[in-house]
DNA sequence: GTCCCGATGA
DNA sequence: TCATCGGGAC
């Protein structure tokens, strides 16, 4: 008998039953006019105290939530999802609007028909599908295999955010995105977007929050980017003491078992912590005795089997080998016991497919709709529109409301103006235009020369030469170069003459070199008519082109500025800026900046490397001759 | 709605 | 090693 006909067995005999849930409808707000009536639009808006806020890409409302909690008005909120807007419209007392964004006219006229003409806050989160690390697995995985375009045309959405700037004008821009939205596009993305803001006169700020800081009980952490009108002055919120634990928010919930679908029930008993008296906050009477969605998947009897046996934390090596349908080595965290002591995992829209992830601490069951909801820190009274499935969704892609609150609490400092100049942040040093002019010099007259360097190269010569040079020292490719070149401007006669390229490179240590650079001309043969492409993403869908060499080729073959990122630059930015601990995204903000207006051009990314092979080394750099000693942290302090 | 699937960055 | 506002097949 093998395994796979035992897999099958099992699956076949355990599979649940589709069970769709009730659908909930709900009512606008009492308070919000009548989106089509205009004069009562006007007449409210009228007395709508300020701030106000418009909330793009709003979902169910974490976000507006979080705005409205600290004084904010947000007048007009705007998403795809329909049953998201009706779940906003009922929490929150503003308008809302169900359209597609990518194209933001529609939207505008929308406004224009209200008579919203400016607002003090523009905020939102566009979808991060496509910049989140789980979504990057797969949709690399299937541009690999042909099977389905490399653009990703939600990528687009944020300049949606634009359309809408230049019409509104508004004095603060907040946008919310996943982590990896600093590393999408090799980062260009997110310099992009803070040029955009530069360029309209923003001030403009980003910074990675966990949310955990902010009282929220999630492993969650999420990418904000703020501008502020006039570069005023803007300051973080600052964390708040302790950690909050899944128990204080979920432990006063009623038991409740597997596949309960009842949407009402009774309240067991008072709320245990300071943090679940404040989710039970404004509930009125009689709802008071009455709680929402707390409501729970069905579990297979066998999947029950190994919940039983998973302890708090527990997760799927813990999971006794007969009991395991999965493959253990990719999916070691299939299953998670989360724990009332710790923090949840993320609260991700995958709680809408399966709960594996969010197994309840306690009971033999996955979250229920209204422990998910307080994990995110929605308080009760907040209501859920739509199916089962699709409120877990509104919940997982929510702006957690009380990280919500402390943006917008800093947010609103801002605009009231109470920050102290002292704690200005984000804002260039006045020197760095002669940190520049100084390495350009420098480069004038000590840049190594190679025949590259010298060359007019097609882009797929150049792609091949960044291929050998990525994590190789210079000096060794130069040995081959002309071998290199002499094969051809084209992939195509690349694979035609490179039958002896092999034991040159092999001579040098680079021999699976060879066997990458055949299969990368191969891939630009066949899948990309052989043009070297002059984007992001189909570069990166290039066998063996990873961040470095897509970026490289976007600087050296079509001239578009580029932060490269390798050792040497990465070096030289955290020597720089004399800290050790900075990820990845801020040092290539950071080298951005340095690189001045004319950006991170061929002249500059050339010049980086040089100094980092030839001052700025890894080991006994040589400070003394160093060209940007004066702006350098680690150089100074060396002297 | 339910089940199964994996690459990526720090 | 850890964690992931994920996705498609059925």
């Amino acid at each position: 008998m093998s395994n796979a006909s035992e897999t099958i067995q099992k699956r076949s005999s355990y599979r649940l039953p589709t069970h769709r849930g009730e659908r909930i409808r709900l009512a606008p707000h009492q308070m919000s006019p009548d989106p089509k009536d205009k004069d009562a639009v006007r007449r409210w808006l009228e007395e709508r105290p300020r701030p106000w806020a418009i909330d793009l890409f709003c979902g169910a409302g974490g976000l507006s939530l979080g705005l409205e909690e600290e004084g904010f008005s947000v007048v007009a909120a705007a998403d795809a999802d329909q049953v998201a807007t009706e779940t906003h419209a009922a929490n929150i007392h503003g308008l809302t609007w169900t359209g597609d964004l990518s194209d933001p006219s529609e939207f505008i006229r929308q406004l224009d028909d209200w008579g919203i003409e400016e607002v003090d806050l523009l905020a939102g989160g566009p979808p991060c599908q496509p910049f989140s690390t789980a979504g990057m697995s797969k949709i690399g995985d299937l541009v690999r295999r042909g099977d389905r375009s490399p653009r990703d045309e939600r990528a687009d959405l944020w300049r949606s955010f634009f359309a809408i700037v230049d019409r509104l004008n508004p004095r603060a821009m907040l946008f919310e995105n996943v982590p990896n939205f600093a590393q999408a596009q090799g980062g260009a993305l997110l310099i992009a977007l803070l040029d955009e803001l530069k360029g309209r006169g923003y001030g403009a700020h980003v910074e990675v929050l966990e949310a955990w800081r902010y009282r929220v009980p999630q492993h969650r952490s999420r990418l904000f980017v703020i501008g502020i009108a006039e570069e005023g002055n803007f300051e973080w919120p600052k964390p708040i003491k302790g950690r909050p634990t899944v128990g204080q928010v979920i432990g006063d919930l009623p038991v409740v078992e597997a596949g309960v679908r009842d949407e009402v029930q009774g309240y067991k008993g008072p709320p245990e912590s300071v943090l679940g008296r404040l989710l039970r906050k404004g509930l009125t009477h009689p709802e008071s005795q009455l709680i929402r969605d707390h409501v729970t998947r069905s579990v297979r009897p066998d999947d029950a089997e190994i919940y039983k046996l998973l302890k708090p934390g527990g997760t799927y090596m813990d999971v006794p080998e007969h009991l395991r349908r999965y493959r253990s080595d990719t999916f070691s965290d299939k299953y998670l016991r989360l724990s009332f002591e710790d923090l949840s995992r993320t609260i991700t829209a995958h709680i809408a497919k399966d709960g594996y992830w969010y197994i309840h601490p306690r009971e033999d069951r996955t979250l229920s709709i209204r422990e998910a909801a307080r994990i995110q820190t929605f308080p009760d009274r907040f209501r859920f529109a739509g199916q089962p499935s699709n409120r877990y969704r509104q919940i997982g892609n929510a702006v957690p409301p009380l990280l919500a609150s402390a943006i917008a609490s800093a947010v609103k400092d801002a605009l009231e103006d109470r920050i102290p100049v002292a704690g200005t942040t984000g804002r260039q040093p006045k020197s760095v235009g002669h940190l520049r002019d100084n390495l350009s010099r420098w480069f004038g007259q000590s840049k190594r020369d190679f025949p590259w360097r010298r060359l007019r190269l097609s882009p797929w010569q150049i792609l091949l030469l960044e291929m050998c040079l990525h994590r190789t020292k210079a000096e060794q490719v130069a040995r081959v170069a002309d071998k290199l070149l002499s094969l051809g401007e084209t992939p195509d006669s690349f694979l035609s003459n490179s039958r002896d390229l092999a034991p040159v490179l092999s001579s040098l240590g680079l021999h699976w070199r060879s066997v990458n650079l055949a299969s990368a001309a191969e891939f630009v043969r066949d899948r990309l008519a052989g043009e070297v492409p002059d984007n992001w993403q189909e570069l990166t869908a290039i066998p063996g082109v990873g961040d470095y060499i897509a970026s490289a080729v976007l600087c050296f073959a079509f001239g578009r500025p580029s932060v490269l990122m390798d050792t040497n630059t990465v070096r030289i930015a955290r020597r720089l800026l004399g800290s050790s601990d900075q990820p990845n995204w801020q040092l290539r903000l950071a080298l951005h900046k340095l690189a001045g207006p004319r950006g991170a051009d061929v002249e500059w990314n050339q010049a980086l490397l040089d100094l980092g092979a030839l001052v700025c080394t890894a080991r006994a750099p040589k400070c003394g001759e160093c060209p940007i000693r004066a702006y350098c942290k680690t150089g100074t302090e060396m002297s």
